[in-house]
DNA sequence: CTCCAGGTGCTGG
DNA sequence: CCAGCACATGGA
């Protein structure tokens, strides 16, 4: 399956610290889990990336989960611009990210899991509650992959706590057990919150002990694709601090200041020189 | 070995 | 409202 769009670069986004089960497997190769499946994929030239192992009926599903829909030319073009030096050489950096529609359920667990947290720790914490939680399956291209899916929430509200204290997770043990049981238990209704307004969804989400403001605009963000979320962790209030010394204002870019914090994040974060 | 991480909760001012 | 601190753990 070949999806074709502009601003679509497989190692920004897999690189860029919202999905954190999408791994370069060799060379320009990539493993996924999403959408409860495993594929690997490839860049096949600018524009135009290859899904190997995607179901042959979900072209639809995953055109979405790369928000195809989404002109983010228009930002691109706007950023490069600017009168802002630093927007300009992180929208030039990391043109091809793309705010991927991830399930809600994963990104809860997946950013309590993150805080205090670096990506290459959250990455492997996660994979482990797939792997002891999650279902064993194997891939229809090669049945020699193994992979787990992501736990669905009335697994993991069964997990005892010693299981889960044994993956590592530290003192965010408590937190994820609370939250996959109030979505169990449907008092944290995940489908619900998606029609709700921003407001609304960030003050359910932290209402959960372990979510504050910074996971809950991460999981606005990235799962119910609230654009104007703006997740400020460590690294995004060091670029607000030091290279804007507390002068930046977000409100200029509105429903696209969460893209535009994305492209500060990987900027930020994988531009070794300034 | 030390440092720090896509934070949060809690406490004391 | 804000500053300071504890929190468990592992990757670099």
């Amino acid at each position: 399956m070949y999806i074709k769009s502009t601003n679509l670069n497989l190692k920004q986004i897999a690189d860029s610290g919202q999905c954190f089960r999408m791994n370069e497997i060799s060379k320009g190769r990539y493993s996924l889990i999403a959408l409860g499946e495993y594929v690997e994929l490839l860049q096949v030239d600018e524009n135009r990336i290859r899904i190997l192992g995607a179901s042959r009926d979900r072209r639809k599903q995953w055109e979405e989960y790369f928000d195809l829909q989404h002109d983010y030319n228009a930002l691109v073009n706007k950023l490069l611009e600017c009168e802002d030096e630093f927007l300009r050489r992180a929208a030039a950096f990391g043109s091809g990210l793309r705010i991927l529609r991830q399930e809600p359920f994963e990104m809860l667990i997946s950013f309590i899991i993150s805080q205090n947290k670096n990506i290459p720790a959250i990455k492997s914490a996660v994979e482990k509650l797939c792997k002891k939680f999650g279902e064993e399956k194997r891939w229809s291209e090669d049945p020699n992959v193994v992979y787990y899916t992501f736990p669905a929430p009335e697994r993991l509200a069964t997990a005892e706590k010693d299981d889960l204290r044994a993956l590592g997770l530290g003192y965010r043990d408590e937190y994820v057990l609370q939250a996959a049981r109030a979505v169990a238990e449907g008092r944290l209704d995940l489908h619900e919150l998606k029609r709700m307004d921003y407001e609304q969804i960030i003050e359910e989400l932290m209402t959960l002990r372990g979510v504050g403001k910074k996971v809950a605009n991460c999981v606005a963000l990235f799962a119910f694709h609230r654009l104007h979320s703006i997740p400020v962790d460590v690294w995004i209030a060091r670029v607000l601090d030091e290279i804007y010394e507390g002068n930046f204002s977000w409100e200029p870019y509105g429903d696209q200041a969460g893209i535009v914090q994305q492209y500060m994040f990987y900027y930020i974060r994988n531009c070794k020189q300034l």
